[in-house]
DNA sequence: CATCCGTGGTC
DNA sequence: TGACCAAGGAT
């Protein structure tokens, strides 16, 4: 066992993955990739991470963008109060470390979004400080390679996992051998079906000995997500001869916090059937919401269910004025200039594409 | 410490 | 298709 990270190393030398952040001069570019990829896929940051360089090349432009400009080029991603800590931050780096990351991990953590892995990602990858950087991938391979019986996602099972990060970090690479660890649960410990065949530690692995991979990490339960159906409308006025959408924008905090979306309400049951009159113009979706999400603008199901959307257009917006809701009308060929998520992305591409207005 | 926060992919 | 998962952090 005392040789698996050099049996690790070798086989990342050979097998790493190329990406676009990894390389790159700049820890800023890195500090990036490593926002993004907080619970998001390695594919779908890398658009985002390509743009996002070329619009904010560096922590000073980041700095100095408008808050609006910063979720924009965010848009799509999720988890948005990343993009706002991420902002946050920049701003501090700006005014408080002369523009560069602090070498030091308390003061990477006090940094709004950088909590105890991307600290240890930011010191071992672009510092070469000798910080383990235990992320979910890191987790599985360790829980396997140590066959650890505790939850990973209970306090002792973290306490034992960052304990083992720590004890197997080879003095001096901690850069490699953290991404190593990475590409190795990314690319061969996979979740389900690890292919253990391939896998450059299946000698030293504890849970392949005993035939447990599949039972490891143990994770505790989680609460099933439920369902919930939304009514959005797409309400149309024209001013000064061009077509306005009203827009609202969801408070700072919470679910999509500051993005713009359409007027919308949940519904019981079928919303065709709730909404018949005002669904004539207006466009039906189903999200996922968690358990007791409260919608602000409820008030509006109540006006759409006995007024037509377009004609009555006034008498929401008075409607939505009682719940303090920003509210704003855009033009339609401005709506891309509103961030928004995706479901509100995609009824804003429907309407702009609709021939009617 | 449990819960919340998005989205897209997989089986 | 529902449940699970993905380079976590804030509260």
């Amino acid at each position: 066992m005392r040789r698996f990270p050099s049996k690790l190393l070798n086989w990342y030398a050979e097998n790493k993955r190329t990406l676009p952040w990894r390389g790159h001069r700049s820890p800023y570019a890195v500090w990036v990739s490593e926002i993004m990829l907080q619970q998001t896929r390695v594919e779908t940051v890398i658009p985002y991470f390509k743009k996002w360089m070329k619009t904010f090349p560096t922590v000073y432009t980041l700095a100095r963008a408008s808050e609006q400009d910063v979720l924009n080029a965010w848009e799509g991603l999720g988890y948005y109060s990343r993009a706002r800590n991420f902002h946050k931050a920049a701003k501090i780096v700006v005014e408080d470390h002369e523009g560069k990351l602090p070498r030091d991990m308390t003061e990477l953590q006090k940094l709004p979004g950088i909590g105890r892995y991307t600290a240890g990602a930011l010191a071992s990858i672009v510092f070469g400080m000798d910080e383990p950087a235990l992320d979910g991938n890191l987790k599985r391979v360790y829980a396997r390679l140590f066959d650890v019986e505790a939850p990973v996602n209970s306090t002792e099972g973290e306490r034992l996992l960052w304990e083992i990060a720590r004890e197997n970090l080879p003095t001096g690479k901690a850069a490699d051998f953290n991404q190593a660890l990475m590409d190795l649960g990314a690319t061969i410990c996979l979740p389900k079906n690890p292919r253990c065949e391939v896998c450059p530690l299946a000698k030293e692995c504890k849970a392949k000995a005993r035939n447990v991979q599949g039972l490891r990490p143990v994770k505790t339960m989680k609460r099933a997500m439920p369902r919930y159906t939304y009514a959005a409308a797409a309400i149309i006025k024209r001013i000064n001869g061009s077509p306005c959408a009203l827009l609202v924008q969801r408070p700072l905090k919470g679910l999509l916090g500051g993005m713009w979306e359409f007027p919308n309400a949940r519904v019981a049951g079928d919303p065709a059937e709730a909404l018949a009159p005002a669904l004539e113009t207006a466009y039906r979706l189903t999200v996922r919401k968690k358990r007791g999400v409260q919608n602000p603008l409820a008030i509006v199901k109540h006006a759409y269910s006995h007024f037509s959307v377009v004609v009555h257009a006034f008498l929401c917006e008075s409607a939505l004025k009682k719940t303090n809701a920003a509210l704003k009308w855009i033009r339609l060929k401005d709506l891309e200039k509103y961030p928004m998520g995706k479901i509100d992305r995609t009824i804003a591409r429907r309407i702009i594409n609709d021939s009617r207005f």
